[in-house]
DNA sequence: TTTAGATTTGAAAACGGTTTGGCTGTTTTG
DNA sequence: CAAAACAGCCAAACCGTTTTCAAATCTAAA
């Protein structure tokens, strides 16, 4: 059933129609509902390409995805849905085929120039990160997903990752820790940054001196968790506490904590940033997890919320969320034991 | 630029670009040589949405994704644009909304009525599955990652879970094992019920009466693996082993042996099923995890793959695919201990 | 040298909507 | 009471391609 058909079976002209349908102020109420309902009753939809080719509008946003299959993505992608499902909105994703710098600065071009998407979505940006000085030139609208200190105006949306770190390791350090190590997410991205900043704060308050060794960063794997714990905890002087970047690392720590017969929240504290999963909780694990927690899943409703707020004119340099992170205690931390 | 000038500015008419563009045979290698350098050269691209609207393909496929934030899906999604990125296909997620079923039919019959989607991809089907006779119904196509047993014809890839778990409980039971539980996935899924015929199977060759106590079934979290685990080995007469659905079961399953003091690979086997996860591991498990094997990611692609071949005009009743699944035995499983 | 046939090219009609500008009639205003 | 303002509707132009059908050009056969 095309508009044309289905304004004449209404007996009006398709221009009332589509004004009718599209919420335009000059067609009389009465005429808006006679409309409305005899869509419903046959079924009428406009063609979305047709819409679509007139009026300009791709009808979607754009995430890109990266190589590493993230566990975080698919909660953030969750949670933008939540959002889209009512808006004639889809979410397109476009998967980076090579962790090449060139060749993602490349396929952020094509993506613009193919018109597919009214908007994208930046996530772990860099310090000085090409892709937000790309988009802005190319004139794309773009929300950040952290944050960057490029020179251009753009909107973001954040979670304070050096306060949350700063929290942790502080109270890590009121327990009376002074050996603390981290693990750290891939060097390079804001985020990292700032979790660094929020520890060497911290560790700077409570008079410690940082200890090279006692760091670490790489991808957020069980795998790399164990290993770095392990690495740690195998040192002459090990850490009395952990403060590890995400869920997976954490179950890592765990395992290498028992490993080398250690139980953690007595002989080693963890503290490990949660991104909140369903099938995967901090207050679940034994002993339970005490977290810096942040709802990824929310974050990705908020971040569509708002780059629909951008598309619909919303002026870039209001859009800046900087989320406060909860600590949550619970039994993996708990007072440094006593130097033997 | 649009075709009009771009053509205007190779001296040709916006046919013959379009075609040489194409790839149509009607043109001259010469002509169609220079065009596509020209169109390089200038930047010139096809605006997508007129394609869209003329050629009536949407250029993308859909997932529809559930509710409950899977950690499958990131992985199959994953793996599909990795057989995508090359293509002029999009993917399109689809939240839903709802897990009401008939808001689940709703979300479905809109989709298509959309014209958003050149097909989709159906996820978990149960036996007789309403969302296939839908879509069968309404001529989109479509493939169903898992299996049905509906009276339509359709295309599907499935891994072979009734012979995985099969291989699985029958390794057990050579070990030894006489009292095996299993913790499956949701009811309904045709995959359960697959998992469920494999059990059974495996324990009648082996001469073993099934204990209905000793199953259980329902999302794969890690706290629900560490509850019907629990429960299991409190039971008067534990199982000496548990049959997992997923890694993230068999993490509370490993929780759970732990809290009550037994030792996985000792005192009770574990064997999972592991959908090859980058950042959690069965192989870097304490014990190391026996699982079924089967990778997500590469079903993505291949799922993508064999729509593209479905759009290509390849015939429905070809498209069948059943995948072995990879036994591979670890630490987590061993000779049943000998009865107190 | 024609002419039929094959090869390239182009003009114009879709595809299915939105939106500009204009046209009625009705109501307000000076 | 005439002029102006307004509400409600419509005809037609347009969005940027693809594709049909016809025309132009070239090649080879008669």
């Amino acid at each position: 059933m095309k508009l044309k058909d289905f304004a004449k079976h209404v007996g009006l002209s398709p221009t009332t129609v589509s004004r009718a349908l599209s919420g335009y102020p000059e067609v009389s109420e009465v005429t808006r509902a006679r409309v409305t309902e005899e869509a419903a009753r046959l079924g009428y939809r406009p063609n979305v390409n047709a819409v679509r080719l007139k009026t300009g509008r791709a009808g979607a946003i754009g995430v890109v995805m990266g190589r590493a299959g993230e566990f975080h993505f698919a909660e953030f992608m969750a949670g933008m849905a939540e959002r889209l499902v009512a808006e004639e909105t889809d979410i397109l994703v476009i998967p980076m085929s090579d962790p090449d710098q060139d060749d993602e600065m490349e396929l952020y071009r094509r993506l613009v120039e193919s018109r597919r998407v009214d908007a994208i979505i930046v996530h772990s940006p860099k310090p000085s990160d090409p892709r937000i000085a790309l988009l802005h030139e190319l004139g794309m609208p773009f929300l950040v997903h952290g944050r960057s200190d490029i020179d251009v105006p753009h909107a973001w949306l954040d979670i304070d990752n050096e306060g949350a770190i700063r929290r942790a390791t502080s109270h890590l350090i009121d327990l009376g820790h002074r050996r603390i190590a981290m693990i750290n997410g891939r060097p390079g991205a804001t985020y990292a940054i700032h979790r660094d900043n929020g520890f060497r704060g911290a560790l700077q308050s409570g008079g410690i001196e940082l200890d090279p060794q006692l760091l670490a960063s790489g991808n957020f794997t069980d795998e790399l968790g164990f290993r770095f714990a392990r690495s740690f905890l195998e040192q002459p002087n090990p850490p009395t506490a952990i403060v590890a970047g995400s869920m997976m690392t954490a179950l890592g720590v765990y395992r290498a904590a028992r490993s080398l017969g250690l139980q953690v929240g007595r002989d080693v504290s963890v503290i490990a940033h949660d991104d909140v999963f369903p099938y995967l909780t901090a207050d679940n694990m034994a002993p339970s997890l005490s977290a810096t927690r942040s709802s990824m899943r929310a974050a990705g409703t908020r971040c569509a919320d708002l780059v629909l707020q951008l598309l619909a004119g919303r002026s870039l340099t209001e859009i800046h969320e900087l989320w406060p992170v909860e600590l949550i205690l619970r039994e993996s931390t708990a007072a440094a034991p006593s130097p033997r």
